[in-house]
DNA sequence: CATGAATGAGCTTTCATTCAT
DNA sequence: TATGAATGAAAGCTCATTCAT
C-alpha cells in the first residue's frame, strides 16, 4: 500500500537515518525555496543540515535523492493533515470545510508546497511516478468528498466533472503557493478560501454566496 | 507600453540580431522542453541554433538571457493569439468562446507553455518582473472579458471575484500543459474545454450545461 | 634471516592478529584479483574479511599494509612450496623437475601470483625492498639448482649466465600468469612446461627434446 | 588494418589535436613513471602537459583515455622502430641482430615501456583488446623472423616452439624494463643482449657462444 | 576488542564565458 | 561578424582514516 521508493543509506541505525533525514529535508527545503534545486549545492545542503558533506552521502546516494526525500516528505505531511479531517457526511457544508482545510494546510506549508511544486519535475524518470502517485491519492480524497455529495443528491454532476472539479480544487490550493505574487497582495488566505469556494460552488442549490 | 527588458548584443545590425535570436529561441525551446534550462548547456543551444558558441555570445550576455528571450517570446506569441480574438460584445457566449480559444492556443503551444511555466522561476530577480507583467496583461484580458459580462448584467460578481475568476481561467489553461499526465489520458482538448467551461459557468443564468 | 617488515597492530593478542590477518589476506586477494588494489576500497576489504572497517584498522595502520601483507603472504606460500621440493642432486633431470614443480605452483596460485605481480609496484618505497628480497631468494633457489648442475659438469655456463637463466625461469613462471590471454588458449600447463623446458635446455648435452 | 580505437576530442583541428596529445602523452608518461596511473591526478597531467584542466578535457573524454593514448603511442613507436629493421634474410645472424635491436629499443624507451607494462592492465575492458592486438603484432614480427630461419633450415623447431620462443624474446625485452632493480646493476644493456642471445640460441648449430 | 558514524581532503568532470584569430 | 580553443571555478561524489561508544 505505502509502496515507497527506498533511498539507500549506508547507515544501519534506522532511528539515526530518520533523524538525519529530518535535518536534511529541513535544510534542503529552505535552500530549494531560496535558489531552487539546481542552484543549491550538495555542500550547502550538508551545511544547512548541520553535518559534513561526507555524512550527507552516508544517507543518500545522489543529490537527486534529497529532492525525492523532500517531495516525498511534503506529500506525506500534507496528506496526513488532510486525512486528519475525517469528513464523511457528504454535505456541501462538509465539502467546503474540506476545501478550506486543505487551503489552510497549503498556506501553512507554503514554502514546502512551492518547492515541491516547482522542483518535482527535476526528479528522474525513476522517482517521478512515486511522487505523482501520492498526488493522485490526494486528488482522490477530494473526488470522494465530492462524490459523496453527488450520491446524497446535494450536487448534480457526472463522474467526469467530479474528477475535474477535484483536480481544480487541488490546483487552486497549489496556486495559492505558486502565484503568491499575484494573490497574496490581493487576498488574505481566508478571503482566498471564501472567494474560491464561492466560485467553485456557485449555483449549487442550497449554497449561499457569502456576502 | 511595451517596456521590454533589452538583452544586450554586441552585434549592431538589428535585422541580424532578430534573425539570430529567432534561431536561438527555436533551438532553445526544443532543448528546454527535453531537459530543462539547467540541464541544457550553452554549447547545445548554439548547436541547435545553427551557429557556434562564440556567435551565441555575440547575441546574449549570459545563458540566462536565452531563458528570458524564450519566455518573452512565448508570452508574446500567446498574447498575440489572444488579441487576435477581438471579442468585445460582453456576452456569456463570447466569454466562453474566449476561454475555448485560449485553451486551444495553449494546446497548440503546449511545449512552449510548459517550458515557460516550468523554467520562468529560474529567471533572475532582475528579469522576472518583465515576464510576470506580461502574464498579468493576459490575465487582464480575461478580466476585461468577464467585467464586460458583469456590466451587461449577464454575470453577477463583485470585482474581487472577477479578478480571481480570470486567474482561475488562466491557470486552468496552463494546467492543460503542466498536468498532462493527469488530464490528457482522460480528456481530449475539446472535452477539457467543455468540462471546464461547464464548471466555470455553472449556475450562471442563461448558461446551459452541455449535455 | 626472516627479516620481516612488521605491520603495526593495536591488538596485542598474537593469535588473534594472525587469525584476522588470514581472513584479511584471503578477502583482499579475491578483491585485488577482480579490481586491483587501487579500485578496491578498505570497506570492501573489511566486508570481504568478515569484519567491520573499524576492526580492519585495529590490525593495520593504512590501506597499503594490506597490500604488503598480501604480497608477503603469497611469496611465503610460493617459497614454501618450492622449498618442499628438496632437490639437491644437481642433475639436469632434477633441474627440469624443479622447473616443472615451480610452474605447477604458479599455475595453482595463478590469481595470487597475478595479484602480487601486478600490484607489488604500488607498495611504498618503504615496503618494496622486503618483497623484492623475497623474490630474490626464490631466484636464488633456481640459481643454486643450476649451479649444482654446473658443478657436476652437467651444464657449462659462467656465473653470469647462471644468474640470468635463473631469472628467466622465474619470469617465465610468472609469465604463465600475466600473459594468460596469450598462452592459455594455446597450451595446457603441462604443454607449457614441456615447451619451455625444451627451449631452456636445448643443446644441453644429455638433454633430449621431448617427442 | 590500423583499426585504432578513436579517442573523442571536441577540438576539430586535427593538427592541434595531434600536437596537444603529444604534449599530453609526454607529460603523462613522466608522471605515470613516478607514481603510476592511479596516483596521478588529471590536474597533474594537465599541468605537466602545459595546459589547463579544462583544455585537457577538450582532448579526451575521461582520464582513462590518457592511459590508452599513452599505451597506444608507445606500442606504435616501438613497432615503428622494429619495422625499421627490415630483416628478411632468415639467418641466425639476422635473428640475433633483430633481438639486439629490439632490446636496444626497449632500453632507450625504458620509461615508456615500463609504464605501459605496468599500467596497461588498468585499461577498461573496452580499450584493452586494442592494445593487446598491437602487442600480438610485435610478437608476430619475431615469430616471422624465427620462422624464416626454420624454413631456411638454420633452426629446427616446430611451430609451437617458434610461437613460444617469440613470446619469450618479447618478454625478455620488457624484463629489461620491469626488472631493472635486478638486472641493471649486474649488466649493461650490451651485456644483457649478449647473455640473453646466448641463452636463447644455445645449441643452435653454427651459433658460437661469445666467450 | 569491535563497531560504524563522522569527517573532509581531494578526486574527476563539466561548462559558462572569453578572446585571439 | 564568426569561430572555437582555452580557461578555471565549482560541481558532485568517494573513501581512507578516526574515535566515541
Amino acid at each position: 500500500m505505502d509502496k515507497r521508493r527506498e533511498v539507500q543509506s549506508s547507515v544501519k541505525d534506522e532511528r539515526l537515518v530518520e533523524m538525519r533525514r529530518d535535518q536534511m529535508i529541513k535544510g534542503a527545503v529552505s535552500l530549494f525555496k531560496q535558489k531552487g534545486f539546481h542552484r543549491t549545492t550538495t555542500r550547502e545542503i550538508a551545511r544547512a543540515s548541520g553535518f559534513s558533506i561526507g555524512t550527507l552521502y552516508e544517507y543518500i546516494r545522489a543529490k537527486e535523492d534529497v529532492l525525492y526525500l523532500v517531495c516525498d516528505r511534503i506529500y506525506d505531511e500534507v496528506r496526513a493533515q488532510l486525512l486528519a479531517m475525517d469528513l464523511n457526511a457528504g454535505t456541501i457544508s462538509n465539502l467546503s470545510i474540506g476545501i478550506a482545510h486543505y487551503f489552510k494546510v497549503v498556506d501553512e506549508m507554503q514554502d514546502e508546497v512551492l518547492v515541491m511544486y516547482q522542483e518535482a519535475k527535476s526528479l528522474s524518470k525513476d522517482a517521478l511516478p512515486y511522487v505523482l502517485k501520492k498526488e493522485l491519492e490526494m486528488v482522490q480524497m477530494f473526488e470522494t468528498l465530492i462524490q459523496q455529495c453527488v450520491e446524497k443528491g446535494e450536487l448534480h454532476m457526472d463522474p467526469e466533472q467530479v474528477h475535474l472539479l477535484a483536480q481544480n480544487i487541488f490546483v487552486q490550493g497549489q496556486m495559492w503557493g505558486f502565484r503568491r505574487w499575484a494573490l497574496h497582495h490581493a487576498y488574505t488566505i481566508d478571503e482566498y478560501i471564501e472567494r474560491q469556494t464561492d466560485l467553485l460552488l456557485r449555483g449549487v442549490t442550497g449554497y449561499k454566496t457569502v456576502k
